[in-house]
DNA sequence: TTATATGTTATCATATATGATAACTACGTC
DNA sequence: GACGTAGTTATCATATATGATAACATATAA
């Protein structure tokens, strides 16, 4: 099985036009939360490598995690304990579409 | 390599203990988050096959990703597929753990 | 009883997140 | 220039999420 037909399989391919990307991370949640994963990160006074041991992995781990452009689509799990090291908790929300301007 | 002693590593293993896991699940927010998944689900009138259907799946990777009970922690991007085809769209917040009682 | 609908669970295969390491840029400071 | 600090990127290995399939439970209806 090469590829799979799934709403994740057209996101994936639909990132690839530059133009589609921005727009998609402008929408996306990822997007938000890694600004405010930094500078929760930044406000407690710390390096990615502080970071990092803090939680038991490596800068460049940390790096990928933060950065906007990744495409990568973290797990709740990693956000949680990112979150819980400097003192935070995660709360997830859904809004409705129809409600554009909160 | 069998064993990475990550945080993560520490809350598998913690999560063994029927009592650290009832807490760890109160507090988790994939608790709360699935809970609320079920219930936009069913506010739709939608059953798990049909959501599979939406989404490309099959009913039983649905059950899996709103089961309580489940070890998994979804990717962010699985939790806004699910949103999306509800109408909903997904906002991440990070809340002092200080400020206990909202 | 026999179906049908809904959800669960187990298993395996595949995709993706995460870990570790190394090399690299950019920035100051000396 | 050299040196250290902070962050990035690429690569590979491993862990975990997700997909598909099948079997199962339970309820309800016929």
């Amino acid at each position: 099985m090469s590829e799979r037909p799934t709403l994740e399989r057209f996101r994936k391919k639909a990132l690839k036009n530059p133009a589609v990307k921005a727009e998609y991370d402008a929408l996306s949640a990822a997007f938000e939360m890694k600004r405010q994963m930094i500078a929760m990160r930044k406000k407690a006074g710390l390096t990615q490598e502080q970071m990092a041991e803090l939680l038991g992995t490596k800068k460049s781990n940390i790096s990928r995690l933060e950065n906007i452009s990744s495409a990568i689509s973290p797990r709740l799990a990693t956000v949680e304990d990112y979150a819980r090291v400097l003192g935070y908790t995660v709360k997830v929300a859904f809004e409705p579409e129809s409600s554009k301007n909160i």
